[in-house]
RNA sequence: GGAGGGAUGGCCGAGCGGUCAAUGGCAGCAGACUGUAAAUCUGCCGACUUAUGUCUACGAAGGUUCGAAUCCUUCUCCCUCCA
């Protein structure tokens, strides 16, 4: 194992988050000399985080806990923008207060990874809009337009990928790296932030901004890219049975998330310790030793450690009970999802495919009827055979019914009223 | 400004007057096998209380036709070449 003189360096790599940096040995050698300023930008695409953003939420919790500060940097005024990286389409793009709502909303899962007390390693938030609102445009242009050749912008991926695939590339997109670039700076200026964080799609825009605080600033900065978090199996990371895997947990339950984690493809397991959890690397390395059967074990760590560092122990605890009960013993648990239907209805009789749709397990009723037609669909543990049955009273059993989609997708009716 | 080409279901991509709710592939869901894994095989995959039924859908709006995703007109957006 290569050995770093910083405590930060030394983290970031032996838990896999170096894919590139524009200067190890020199960032190492500042970070082991004292505490540094280092920042993420994120835009506001969505009105929550997701598994994409974690990796570099993560590299700022080990940022603060190594002793430096880190900065949480609001893309107000880039979200306007719209970054191309890594996409063939332009964004859509969205209005202030849409932006403002989603900056709020982001802030939940932020403070779960980060401090932002005002000790001098608190976590600082930033909002871009605050100086790119305002600019002049001649005198920005001056200011770094004569640092940006278009020959070199057209041969960043962001740009030259889109004219490859002869995609169009709007004049707004394109100045994005120079704005990202400049936020940098700026970042630089405020707050001796010298250091760039991200994932690797961003390595473009952060090397323009390294150069950009040379050439005006002579300010030495560093970029640190992590690599894009794939599964095993080289799908995309991010994708559940419910969809994206949103940090907030009104738009994913912490119940969901711990079967996110705990679903982990076997070969993801010790990689994804590494880069999600808390743990010391020894224990990992036990972990990551289980084979067969006995890597569920591994994967429960993961999914307990992850949940309890975004949702907090108590619920990780919840979660992975309710998954044990669930599972393991074919019982109900507390957090299964659970709607209410009231007494009288159930009395009249409802049909089967319209209680799977209610409860969320299928999305029309058509297609709840196709669930039971393929034998997915399951009452009280038993398998709905006939796709036209009547549910009535009769179903209920201490004041609930048990629903499965599958094997992995349960809820709970209860009788209300 | 001129000349061509294109817009199809979550994505890619066939169809080019009826047999088209639309071939294929990917993604997704379910079943089998397993370890709440992967791989593999099988089924499903617009909506509607399921109906040899109705409705909505092939960029938008009109039109031709017994009948249009397919033909015509106009519009919108995109691409390529020329100026």
């Amino acid at each position: 194992m290569a050995q770093y003189k910083s405590d930060l360096i030394q983290t970031l790599t032996a838990r896999g988050f170096l894919h590139q940096c524009t200067d190890l040995a020199a960032l190492d050698a500042k970070a082991a000399s004292g505490p540094i300023t280092a920042y993420v930008g994120y835009d506001a695409t969505a009105d929550s985080l997701h598994i994409g953003n974690l990796v570099s939420v993560m590299m700022l919790h080990w940022l603060q806990r190594t002793g430096h500060r880190p900065i949480t940097l609001m893309g107000g005024g880039t979200t306007k923008i719209g970054d191309p990286s890594g996409r063939d389409e332009t964004r859509v793009l969205v209005d202030d207060a849409t932006i403002r709502a989603r900056m709020a909303s982001q802030q939940t899962a932020f403070r779960r990874f980060l401090n932002y007390d005002s000790s001098a390693t608190g976590a600082v938030l930033v909002n871009n809009a605050d100086w790119l609102d305002d600019l002049q445009y001649i005198p920005f242009l001056r200011t770094v337009g004569p640092h940006f050749t278009i020959n070199r912008m057209l041969t960043m991926d962001s740009v030259k990928l889109r004219l490859e695939r002869e995609q169009p590339l709007t004049f707004l997109e394109f100045n994005y790296m120079i704005l990202q670039g400049y936020d940098f700076v700026e970042l630089n200026k405020r707050f001796g932030c010298t250091l760039q964080l991200g994932g690797s799609d961003q390595w473009g825009n952060i090397v323009q901004g390294v150069e950009l605080g040379r050439r005006i600033a002579n300010a030495e900065l560093f970029g640190f890219t992590c690599p894009l978090i794939t599964t095993s199996s080289g799908a995309k990371m991010g994708k559940s049975v419910s969809g994206a895997v949103w940090l907030n947990g009104d738009k994913f339950s912490p119940y969901d998330y711990y079967q996110f984690w705990r679903n982990a493809e076997d070969g993801d397991v010790g990689r994804f310790l590494n880069l999600f959890t808390d743990l010391p690397l020894d224990e990992i390395a036990r972990l990551e030793k289980l084979e067969g059967a006995e890597i569920n074990d591994a994967k429960k760590v993961l999914a307990l450690e992850a949940t309890t560092l975004l949702h907090g122990a108590e619920a990780a605890t919840d979660a992975a009970e309710t998954a044990r009960k669930t599972f393991e013993q074919g019982g109900v648990g507390d957090d299964l999802p659970t709607i209410d239907i009231p007494t009288a209805e159930l009395k009249a009789g409802i049909a089967v495919w319209n209680l799977f749709q209610r409860a969320g397990l299928a999305e029309s009723n058509g297609e709840a009827r196709r669930l039971i037609r393929g034998g997915g669909a399951k009452m009280n543990d038993e398998r709905c055979a006939d796709e036209n049955a009547t549910v009535t009273l009769d179903a209920v059993k201490d004041g609930i019914i048990k629903l499965g989609a599958g094997k992995k997708r349960h809820a709970i009716i209860k009788v209300a009223g």
